[in-house]
DNA sequence: CAAGATTGACCCCTCAATCTTC
DNA sequence: GAAGATTGAGGGGTCAATCTTG
């Protein structure tokens, strides 16, 4: 993948990126803990008013695609993690709703996510580098 | 995630990527072509002296973990895009080869992979952008 | 019929166990 | 016994079909 300068810009995201969030992964997973994307639902969950999302909603924040939200979800269900009600105003959709099970869980993944960050990834750049990062990242990507 | 700036640059990295890598299969996917995984291996395959790697090797230069690369490559071997060949020195070993029609899918595949790259990614950044987001990733990651 | 979610079938990945060769 | 690769079982993603509610 090394056709010109712009072509290699890419080629370092895609490496970049693949290498180093295997390499997280593998330590969060070496420690005990969940996969990122059970990180990702639980925070986007957190976040939410009164700790409560729809499916749809929940699907939309989350990287996976809705398709795996249903399951994802059921895992998760299963675990105590989370619970799930369905709409009283809208009897075709359905809440998600953290646990307080899943908020330690959450807490828990955190204070070893953080470290792996900070010593992997954070502590690596300058505070320009951050910042210089987050620009041009914006621009390839736009939050909805 | 934003507990802090360094922490916002982490999430930043994370989203863009996983945003825009999935639009981009998509993409590819619409228009009949393998998943970016399948490129990876046929390109890495290409750039190799005589478009063959041993598995070793192979596994080492993709991205994905060695764990999947044996059956990755039976599908590609069914798909008539590589052919594998018992190393003769060190019969332990087995080497892939990059067929010719692997070769025209490949080229196929990255007359439209190009353009992708150019409208989702390229063109939307600056000269300046490009080099210092290679700067700034080769900091966390340095290739092996 | 549309929206939201679930299910079934299929495909692929993961990991540990295994096989062959060194 | 170690290195390189394969296999089997189980987990999980993907997509189309389906079910329910609006």
């Amino acid at each position: 993948m090394s056709y010109s300068k712009n072509i290699d810009g890419w080629a370092t995201y895609l490496k970049s990126y693949n290498r180093l969030s295997q390499k997280m992964e593998e330590k969060l997973k070496d420690l005990g803990h969940p996969q990122l994307e059970v990180y990702d639902v639980l925070w986007t969950l957190e976040q939410a008013s009164e700790c409560s999302l729809r499916f749809k909603e929940l699907g939309k924040k989350v990287f996976l695609t809705r398709y795996g939200i249903t399951r994802l979800v059921d895992r998760l269900v299963e675990q105590g993690l989370v619970e799930r009600k369905v709409c009283e105003s809208d009897k075709r959709g359905v809440w998600a709703r953290l646990t307080s099970q899943g908020k330690k869980v959450r807490q828990s993944m955190w204070k070893d996510y953080a470290i792996i960050i900070k010593n992997d990834f954070s502590n690596k750049l300058t505070q320009k580098d951050h910042q210089d990062l987050i620009r041009i990242l914006s621009k390839v990507w736009q939050e909805d």
